[in-house]
RNA sequence: UCCUCCUUAGCUCAGUUGGUUAGAGCAUUUGACUGUUAAUCAAAGGGUCCCUGGUUCGAGUCCAGGAGGGGGAGCCA
């Protein structure tokens, strides 16, 4: 069991020492006396080189080193003597823990990320792959260190959920009735009242609403959980399952909660490049040369700010033909947030005030009485990242809202109630976990940056 | 859901105006080669041309329907 990880191999200047690695091959090459095996084991993008002395090892254990076998390797780690990496194992012993037969699907030559979507059981075993994944990690560690470094707690919310959040978004429906044969009521409808919790169910849509419940308590939280959305979305953007990061905080204005988003963004964006350079130089060799530099760019700007009015005046005297006009109070369309975003700003952009009829009830109302206090955070590339506002603390007027938007306001007695009893001004936002892993690898398709992607007609693995 | 493009060997692709036995590179197998870096060189094996139907003497190629995928849009995170 006592092995070393090819990081950690790599990093080591202590030559001339038997050490054991473990991982699996991505090619084996070679001549008549040597051959040469790379091994990799996902703790580095790089791979360590084995040197094996055919003369010492029988036939049949180096036809079995193929691309995809799992091997263990001892050895003597030493100084190499070819060019292209600075240390290699000198094989004493090899141990074959798994073969892998010329069905392997994964070749040491380039392969289509539309093929690897096919074989999302094998991919985690690419160069990219890895790259993603332990972005991934990085980006997800970095938010829970930076919401903990600064006193927020992490709230489980409800995954199954009884109300329909936001009254947006289709939602997956949560049942134990039998489909083939579902008890109607008396009226014709089905009768959830024997379904399993006895009433209508589905899979959450969002954690806001438990979310606010808890920061009037605990004053700073945050969620980090799966979503789901339903919706009939094919695009390189969207997920019918995905991970979402929604910070509530009470006693935090407009102002605040701007001040806290783009912290948050520039604060883990820098962590994924302090502690993933390998993995995001290679994905800048590979698929995106500017890829670095658009990230140096978030942490180096100060993102521009203003207003939805103001945007709409800058986007009509652009004298840009927009194939979508552009009108106050109509929402922005995508070539007009890029518009601003990549050809006007040249940084990320922070909108606020939008007209409130274009935005959930729960956003405050300003004193305009025409806009509410919501805030975009919009990125070169990718669009909005972040939604979120200031909330609607005032029982009268959030009620109001809800009346007017055609809710139900029995479904959200328990929210109003935090308008009842002890209510503050506060603010919070949402952020699309694999939008931000998406910014910072640079894949272009959202279902590679997931291990494994939930899309409509798509459920494998 | 709408618009648009695509589907030929394990992978990436070529395939002329519809015409004999459908090709290439890589991968695989075998052989050669004294340190290779996507090693190189030589040879071999490998095909439901996405599916169903139609037109035609003849369909990978043309037509219709279906399935799957890419890009764009909408919805949104």
């Amino acid at each position: 069991m006592n092995h070393i990880y090819i990081k950690e191999l790599l990093a080591s200047t202590e030559f001339d020492r038997e050490v054991t690695a473990k991982g699996w091959v991505r090619t084996r090459r070679g001549n008549k006396n040597l051959a040469f095996i790379e091994l990799n084991d996902g703790s580095t993008i790089n791979s360590l080189q084995i040197v094996a002395e055919l003369a010492a090892f029988d036939e049949q254990t180096i036809k079995n080193i193929t691309t995809g076998a799992c091997i263990s390797v001892t050895g003597i780690l030493v100084k190499s003597p070819g060019a292209g990496q600075l240390a290699e194992i000198q094989a004493k012993n090899i141990e074959i823990y798994g073969c892998s037969d010329e069905t392997y699907p994964l070749q040491k030559k380039g392969h289509t990320l539309e093929f690897l979507r096919e074989i999302a059981h094998l991919r985690p075993r690419t160069n990219t792959f890895g790259s993603v994944l332990r972005i991934r990690h990085a980006l997800a560690f970095a938010i829970h260190k930076y919401f903990n470094d600064r006193g927020f707690y992490n709230i489980h919310t409800p995954i199954i959920t009884g109300s329909d959040c936001e009254g947006a978004g289709e939602m997956f429906a949560v049942t134990t009735l039998d489909l083939n044969n579902v008890p109607k009521n008396p009226e014709g409808a089905i009768d959830f009242q024997q379904d399993f919790f006895g009433k209508e169910t589905h899979l959450t849509v969002s954690g806001q609403l438990e979310g606010e419940l808890a920061a009037m308590a605990l004053s700073l939280i945050y969620t980090f959980g799966p979503t789901f959305r339903a919706e009939n979305s094919n695009t390189p953007r969207h997920l019918a399952e995905f991970w979402m990061i929604e910070p509530e905080m009470a006693f935090y204005e407009l102002e605040d909660n701007m001040n806290l988003a783009e912290d948050f963004l520039k604060t883990v964006i820098g962590h994924a490049l302090e502690h993933c350079a390998d993995d995001i130089a290679f994905l800048s060799k590979l698929y995106d040369a500017e890829l670095k530099n658009r990230l140096d760019l978030i942490v180096s700007e100060k993102f521009q700010r203003l207003t939805y009015t103001e945007a709409i005046d800058i986007l009509t005297a652009s004298e840009k033909k927009f194939e979508f006009p552009v009108k106050w109070g109509s929402d922005l369309q995508s070539e007009h947030e890029r518009y601003l975003v990549e050809q006007h700003f040249h940084k990320p952009v922070i909108l606020t005030h939008y007209p409130k009829d274009i935005k959930a009830f729960y956003m405050k109302q300003s004193e305009d009485g025409k806009t509410v206090k919501a805030m975009d955070v919009l990125f070169p590339g990718i669009g909005e990242i972040i939604g979120g506002s200031q909330r609607e603390d005032n029982y009268d007027k959030l009620l109001n809202r809800i009346r007017e938007m055609g809710l139900k306001e029995a479904d959200f007695w328990w929210y109003l109630d935090t308008r009842k009893f002890g209510a503050c001004p506060h603010s919070g936002f949402g952020l699309g976990f694999e939008r931000l892993v998406q910014f910072v690898t640079g894949m272009s398709n959202i279902r590679d940056v997931i291990p494994f992607p939930r899309t409509p007609k798509n459920s494998e693995f």
